[in-house]
DNA sequence: CAAGAGATCATCT
DNA sequence: GATGATCTCTTGA
């Protein structure tokens, strides 16, 4: 097992952000092992970022963002999804990458007996498919137990596009700041 | 295929 | 009482 420590999680955000791409994924559950190789993340910068949930200050909803690198940041959204983030930089540093999108490399047997093709294509939908929810919530992603990320593909610079981040028209000058990367031509990128 | 609306509720004001 | 770091379904050309 290869498990991201505790000093790969204390680089700066866009920086682990870019270089999660190609890393694994993984999610144990009644021992069962989902993996899924990431392909597009969203990198957010604290209280300055019009953009991050700690814009506002530290609510209950997000203070896992506000504790210690490498600790998961899982929120509920539009009454009925979960997001999974990684949480970056210093204690009291509220910053954090979004996991977009993965390619599911190695999952349990599908019992639904149609597409047995997993959708983590998208935030939520890797959340739905990887069961990860509100009790994930300030997990440390080190221990490698329930959920971790290992590392992976190498993903060369030039692999690797960039674009505004989805979904945060409200945030002002923040919305054209090219904080989302993603593995060219993957076909598990997020629709729109 | 693209655009628009509806789902649905914890969290914050 | 309003709203959202989304997704899915319906509509219509």
């Amino acid at each position: 097992m290869n498990v991201l420590t505790k000093q790969f999680y204390t680089q700066p955000t866009t920086e682990i952000a870019k270089q999660l791409l190609g890393k694994f994924l993984c999610r144990k559950i009644n021992g069962k092992l989902y993996i899924g190789k990431i392909v597009e993340t969203e990198s957010y910068l604290g209280r300055k970022d019009l953009a991050c949930h700690s814009a506002k200050g530290m609510t209950k909803r997000n203070e896992a963002m506000f504790g210690p690198a490498g600790y998961a940041y899982v929120y509920f959204i539009y009454g009925m999804y979960h997001c999974f983030n990684v949480v970056t930089e210093k204690e009291n540093d509220p910053c954090a990458v979004l996991i977009r999108a993965l390619e599911p490399v190695g999952m349990p047997r599908c019992k639904n007996t149609k597409s047995c093709v997993p959708t983590t294509n998208g935030p939520a939908k890797l959340c739905r498919e990887f069961k990860i929810d509100k009790k994930l919530n300030s997990y440390d992603l080190t221990l490698g137990k329930k959920l971790w990320i290992e590392n992976g593909d190498t993903i060369e610079q030039n692999q690797i596009k960039r674009s505004k981040r989805i979904g945060i028209d409200y945030a002002g000058v923040w919305k054209n700041k090219l904080l989302r990367f993603y593995i060219k031509n993957n076909e598990f990128i997020s629709k729109r």
